[in-house]
DNA sequence: CTTAGTGCAAAGCTTTTGCACTGCA
DNA sequence: TGCAGTGCAAAAGCTTTGCACTAAG
């Protein structure tokens, strides 16, 4: 992978947005996010992001990646997941991606996988515990653990 | 707190536990499920068991507390929640207690306090799932992040 | 030029592990 | 008495930070 050979146009509304954060152009900030945005859906430790740069920009310092990933999740363009395993994990964030405004995560306890999909459910449920609670939801997280279609059929 | 002060029942229920698994009755980790059973509904940090048991056992070492932790998510007495703020935290399990069996957070982004609520509208979500992407739902963990009534009233 | 951003190495943090000792059964 | 359990200290492992250097604007 090198800079500018996918989503050029993402590339550019990136660019912009540092620049309207005061922020500057590095290369290093581009060979993350991009990193990140080639792999929709993908969920990768700072270490995998790490070597996945390193591939192609060997002088980049993990201390970097560890301070991109702050200042990218801190711009909302990625996402954070934590499956418990002593990594953090970040993906191309949901605001990015045309398909999904509410996305959750499905977990494999067999094979690890990780699914995602949509559902507009919680809003409702959202709705209920203003009116229950007086809490007024803003962000939501939801994990389900469980087996796949694939490991369910394997055992079969 | 002493041992013995509350909830003798449950106590020898975990003294018969412990020993119908081959594992020993010691005083740790008898203070160190006590600590939790009056606290329901907070969430610990090991260094919060940690300085719990301490106050009336002086010996206790760390080292212990994160090996009865680890014992008692095992024998599913514990639930383990995770902040994303560096500390796992623990609380007394929703199996031992009557209300709940379905149980979700809702943790206010202003004042840091979490609070609990059940919910069953899962259930739905999960036949969903198994229906249209094969998936077997088997545990859950729903993090709601907000605004809580106390913080907003305090606004106003 | 100026200073934000970077790389490197060291430090920080929670959590785990090794080992000799203790105490439950 | 025998071995699981414990305390202590050291190690582990991810992440952050200090500092001198580099490069964006």
């Amino acid at each position: 992978m090198k800079i500018g050979d996918k989503m050029p146009n993402n590339q550019e509304q990136f660019k912009d947005l540092l620049r309207t954060n005061g922020l500057k152009v590095t290369y290093q900030r581009i060979a993350i996010l991009e990193v990140l945005s080639n792999r929709p859906g993908e969920h990768l430790t700072a270490e995998e992001i790490y070597d996945l740069v390193k591939a192609e920009y060997p002088d980049i310092g993990l201390a970097t990646v560890y301070r991109t990933i702050q200042l990218l999740s801190d711009l909302n363009l990625i996402d954070k997941l934590n499956l418990d395993d002593g990594y953090v994990r970040y993906e191309i964030g949901r605001k990015n991606r045309e398909e999904c405004h509410h996305h959750h995560h499905l977990i494999c306890l067999e094979c690890g996988n990780i699914y995602a999909f949509q559902d507009d459910l919680l809003e409702n449920l959202e709705e209920r515990i203003k009116e229950t609670l007086g809490f007024e939801v803003e962000d939501h997280e939801v994990k389900l653990y469980g087996h796949c279609k694939e490991c369910i059929n394997e055992k079969a």
